[in-house]
DNA sequence: GCCGTTTTCGGCCCGACTGTTTTCAGTCG
């Protein structure tokens, strides 16, 4: 039985598809799609919720809730079942094709009787395309193609890649002659924790000669395709990127525009429409006249709202908020006061303490936990009950040696077992400053016996910070499946926060998952458990993804002073 | 199907490109 956020709006959209196919009303289409974003969206689980409180979800009206209780409380929706039968499959898998959409999909099905990829192929193949209305040569060549590359799994790459090629791009761009100012956008600007392709965005008075050059840039592949503002090439390493090259009082409403989120763009414009003003990559236009365009600050101000931080446009209610003057204030890089997961040679850190220590000072924090795992973590080297005493002997004399530098916390990963089971006795646990636990093992258990687990181990007295909450490796292992309203109901109940581990293959919490947390009023710790120390900068990708949250300084342990993350970590009372 | 500092009815974002047409529909981002 469906059951999950993902799961709930994946049938959304392909009802939506298949609406759209059948050739209903377009905008009962959109309505459908723009549901299942808000089900995707919505931070809490959707299994949980009654039937009004999903009405009450913008963009979820009675209809579309009565669809999702039928899918929660039967397995499907009868509409949807219907028209499955009416279209093959294979019609919709067509529309996945680049340049085919809904209609020309359906003509196929219709005119032709091709249900399945392969019947294309073959209808394509027998030149059985080149007389039907609407298509031509062009079309069958285009079609081909785009079989031939559809067979390649969808490649993402994680923000920390796509995060390095684009400084090292956008670098290139400002050393070509005539371009003032420079910036990634789309997704990664967004900082999701995957990205599709690359947006690059430069503003120029001579957009071919800036076109021309970049394909020349070093890291360059090969040229997809090029035009006199734009151009789309291939990486070496085989990301594509996309420039687009705007006039510098356009800068601004391009690069609001190529930001997205797309269901954010359109939430912005329809404001604007309801103003009386028009919004474009090109400018925001009263009577055809440009009042706003050269920064996205100027744009939104016309709007009469607040500029939202590109981490949080995803129509999740931040333009509502916007326009209220109400966003939060989040999170930034520089309100960290320390990095609260580390490791070092004692476990499968490859530095020792000192090091660590050392390059942790260098960062300007006030403190830094280093936290080994745990003797039941076998995989790796761990800590025996003697390793633990010598740690925390050299941490005494660390702490000596760099008084007024930097404080170090002893602290340890703990595993979390079967059962919910600690590495250690209460006693041993209770000599840690700091305790993070963790899961490492078995992460595939049923909802009921995973979320059993974690709970027991937030519930034990000794730990304060839950790490990696659901284990999630990308790009393949996905997390275990944890009731995650349940966790943030006894991390807040306990005292325990919930970790945003920053490693890009974590970035876990999720952002979803960050979202309720806060919602709910949940503590948090930003940590890149770093295994080196060059790891230790890996802290942006956490905040980053807390940004996308909605999280704010005060909510994050590690941003407060040492003195009142002591009292956190003596789980006594915290005022603000 | 959803929604409301113009609206409980009548709208629903904007522009570019492609391939097929001969003025435009479909697709994409």
């Amino acid at each position: 039985m469906p059951r999950t956020n993902f799961e709930v709006a994946a049938a959304l959209h392909e009802l939506a598809d298949l609406l759209q196919i059948n050739g209903g009303d377009r905008f009962r289409t959109l309505a459908y799609r723009r549901a299942g974003d808000a089900v995707r969206g919505l931070g809490r689980d959707v299994s949980t919720m009654t039937g009004a409180e999903l009405n009450a979800v913008h963009g979820i009206g009675k209809a579309t809730a009565g669809k999702v209780m039928e899918l929660l409380q039967s397995g499907t929706i009868a509409l949807l079942e219907e028209l499955r039968a009416k279209y093959p499959a294979g019609v919709l898998e067509m529309t996945r094709l680049s340049g085919l959409g809904p209609k020309k999909a359906l003509a196929l099905h219709d005119a032709l009787g091709v249900g399945t990829l392969e019947e294309l192929e073959v209808a394509l193949k027998a030149g059985r395309l080149r007389d039907l209305k609407g298509f031509g040569a062009k079309s069958e060549e285009n079609l081909l193609r785009a079989l031939a590359t559809h067979s390649r799994e969808e490649r993402r790459i994680l923000l920390g890649d796509a995060l390095v090629v684009a400084e090292e791009m956008l670098e290139g761009l400002r050393t070509i002659p005539g371009v003032e100012r420079a910036s990634y956008a789309g997704s990664l600007r967004r900082m999701r924790d995957t990205i599709g392709d690359l947006d690059l965005l430069a503003a120029a008075f001579n957009p071919r000669e800036v076109v021309e050059a970049f394909g020349g840039l070093p890291n360059i592949g090969r040229v997809l395709g090029a035009g006199p503002t734009k151009c789309s090439v291939l990486t070496r390493n085989g990301l594509q990127v996309d420039l687009r090259v705007v006039a510098p009082e356009e800068f601004g409403s391009a690069l609001q525009y190529f930001t997205g989120s797309k269901a954010h763009n359109v939430k912005v414009r329809e404001h604007a429409v309801r103003s009386g003003l028009k919004l474009s990559e090109y400018g925001l236009f009263r009577a055809g006249e440009r009042i706003a365009g050269s920064t996205e600050e100027e744009v939104y101000g016309a709007l009469g709202m607040q500029t939202p931080p590109a981490p949080m446009r995803e129509d999740r209610g931040e333009v509502e908020l916007a326009l209220r003057g109400a966003l939060p204030s989040l999170v930034s890089v520089g309100d960290l006061r320390g990095d609260l997961q580390s490791h070092s040679v004692y476990s499968d850190g490859r530095r020792t303490i000192r090091e660590m220590a050392l390059a942790a000072a260098a960062k300007g924090y006030e403190y830094f936990a280093i936290t080994d795992h745990g003797r039941n973590l076998s995989i790796v080297r761990n800590l025996s009950l003697e390793d633990i005493e010598r740690q925390r002997a050299e941490v005494k004399a660390l702490n000596e040696e760099l008084a007024g530098r930097i404080v170090v916390l002893h602290g340890l990963e703990a595993n979390i077992g079967m059962e919910g089971e600690l590495d250690y006795a209460d006693e041993v646990l209770a000599g840690f400053d700091v305790v993070v636990a963790s899961l490492h093992h078995q992460l595939r258990g049923e909802r009921e016996v995973m979320t059993r687990r974690v709970l027991r181990a937030i519930e034990n007295p000794h730990v304060h910070v839950l790490g990696h909450p659901t284990g999630r490796m990308m790009p393949r292992r996905p997390g275990s499946d944890l009731d995650m309203e349940a966790v943030c109901r006894a991390a807040l109940a306990h005292g325990v926060a919930l970790e945003i581990n920053a490693n890009p293959r974590r970035l876990d919490l999720k952002d979803d998952h960050a979202f309720l947390a806060r919602q709910m009023g949940c503590l948090f710790a930003i940590s890149t458990d770093a295994h080196s120390p060059r790891e230790l900068d890996l802290m942006r990708f956490g905040v980053a993804t807390a940004q996308r949250g909605w999280v704010e300084a005060k909510d994050v342990v590690n941003t407060w002073p040492l003195e009142k993350l002591r009292r956190f970590l003596a789980k006594s009372p915290v005022s603000s």
